[in-house]
DNA sequence: CTTTGGCACTCAAAGAGAAGGAGTGCTAAG
DNA sequence: CTTAGCACTCCTTCTCTTTGAGTGCCAAAG
């Protein structure tokens, strides 16, 4: 799988990628030609693209149309010919200002995010919610709303809010209510949830534990508050840019698409696996592993708060995506958001 | 527009529109003698329907096609031929299931409503999320993050939990915080969300607030916290059945329906129409009065918690629906809901 | 050895009839 | 009032042809 072209070979291969994407019709060489700046004659250029065939890089769709490029030919492109640009200022300062008028929720910060990615790129915005395990512990509250129902409100330190609705066995005095949030929020602040967790199994399982009834209490509450039930959300916006895309125009293929969007769960692990990766992330076609989504790309980045990743956001659209200009978007909107969640609350 | 219809156009209208509803092609004399149980010869059945179509109940599409339903025709089927049966107890129970394993997050209940309405009759589900204002306070608490920020979490009878930011001019001691709690859940607890506010401007407006300070400092934070920003939000679920609609394979209009959908705000002002009215309501096309959803068709009811109406609910499609299954759908689902908010909590 | 013009070949897309058929309106008879 | 008969309309479907973009290959030029 090594990279064995020619530089011309190269060029043409990237004229014909950029062809494509603008125009979504197969690339004949003599529209090679005469658009774009190269100074050969069809013929040599029929030779090049046949070589390029050959090697799995183009396809085409029958004898007498032109070339369209593979998988192979988008994932060669992104790999090694494509340099992306800096973003200039006028566009940063573009994105930046959907987020100025913004209050501090968090949430709402990241659906704007989300609606944003897809207006600029004009494709469908993702952005992941952050998993509460991968979060850090920053105080919790307990409301009392009736004998046995207690609200447990939880907030990271990043911003993001949590209720839970715990019901309990016995019915605590607004006292006791008090000593136990005082003692989990000295205990816990600054912590993980990872670490909170562990920290709950291996004091429970302490003798102490046993005896000290307010201590259990507290323990059991706050267990029951940060069960993670989210299981990864992730905020869709724009999902009729994919109306647009010509290569969706089949209502059948259309509607697989929709429907695994709705679905969630394959989007999230896509995302997912940008978490561990530093930079931005693309992931074209039948590298989703998942038949519904097999002419689909994915540009993503993960965004982090004060500590460590927190999860990831991107773009999803067809394997035709003008990646030299969505990837500085997506990097650029995962920066910003990972400052913004820096920055706020403190 | 009064119902002069003898009752055998009346029975052909029916089976025009049933027919049409089930097939989704044009309905022909000859189809309607065949299948419906109508005694007539073709011949009689066109000339009720040249005089259906005359009254404007039904058009042909062309001069060789059979008849298709007009608004108006839907509008009269609804209003005064439909008889809506009840449902039979073994799908009401099946849509019971559906809540059974739910925890007690309202918000989830009612996502969980608009997958479930939407999974049941097949096309598109909604549910409006309760606006803020038309709740009962039931309890207020605050959360210290730092010096100058403050977390309002505030609960609503119905078990709504809303989480707000406010950022504070002077530094409260946690003391003050918790008089100010104190005082606030005192004095709100059982009333609406609009009382509240008119409660919080006329105690303001007192001389006593101008010198209390602590009491002037509650009635700013609570004011704060519980401005709604929502402003009517919808939750929709199975976007993707329109696209299994045969109506809307021109993917132009169906690009602008969904468009609509993310916008929301014309849903909202739909299912907003619902709120006053008893029972199930129809909008027929037009009567959107959306361009973009001049081809679809809304069945909506309200759901009510303890006291009064909390917001609606209903399913959206084609004009082509089956009213007659749907209606009980999302008759029972309304009512279902109102119960479950009305237990739920306490 | 590479590049290029020429040329025959392929094949999808677009257009033009032509045939088929479902449905209608009208008329006249039951 | 109902119904059979019939001419008429016009959409749909099919086939056939034409068109043209693009290819591959070959031989000549650089």
């Amino acid at each position: 799988m090594a990279a064995k072209l020619t530089d011309r070979s190269q060029k043409i291969l990237e004229a014909i990628i950029e062809e494509y994407i603008a125009t979504a019709q197969p690339v004949g060489s003599k529209a090679l030609t005469q658009n774009q700046g190269i100074k050969l004659s069809p013929a040599s250029v029929r030779n090049v693209m046949a070589e390029l065939e050959e090697l799995g890089y183009l396809v085409s769709p029958h004898t007498s149309a032109g070339r369209i490029p593979t998988e192979k030919g988008y994932r060669f492109y992104v790999d090694t010919i494509l340099c992306v640009s800096e973003m200039d200022s006028r566009q940063k300062d573009r994105i930046e200002l959907q987020y100025r008028q913004q209050g501090l929720q968090m949430t709402d910060m990241l659906r704007e995010a989300s609606r944003t990615l897809s207006s600029i790129s004009h494709y469908t915005g993702l952005v992941m919610i952050p998993r509460l395990k991968a979060t850090i512990f920053r105080h919790i509250e307990f409301v009392k709303l009736s004998p046995r129902l207690i609200l447990a409100v939880f907030v990271t330190q990043s911003g993001l809010v949590q209720n839970k609705l715990v019901e309990v066995d016995e019915d605590l005095s607004p006292r006791e209510l008090e000593k136990i949030t005082n003692y989990l929020n000295q205990t816990m602040t600054g912590l993980s949830i990872q670490d909170v967790r562990t920290l709950i199994i291996t004091e429970m399982a302490q003798e102490k534990a046993l005896y000290d009834q307010l201590m259990r209490r507290a323990f059991t509450l706050s267990s029951a508050a940060l069960v993670d039930e989210s299981n990864g959300d992730v905020i869709i916006e724009g999902t009729s840019r994919f109306l647009e895309q010509p290569e969706f125009s089949d209502l059948d293929c259309m509607k697989r698409i929709v429907q695994t969007f709705e679905q969630k769960s394959a989007l999230v692990e896509l995302l997912d696996r940008g978490l561990e990766t530093k930079g931005v992330q693309v992931i074209i076609g039948s590298e989703t592993e998942h038949t519904e989504l097999s002419d689909c790309s994915l540009i993503t980045a993960a965004y982090s708060g004060k500590r460590g990743t927190l999860g990831t956001l991107g773009v999803i659209g067809p394997n035709r995506m003008p990646y030299a200009t969505i990837i500085p978007i997506v990097d650029y909107t995962a920066s910003l958001i990972s400052r913004l969640l820096d920055t706020d609350n403190d």
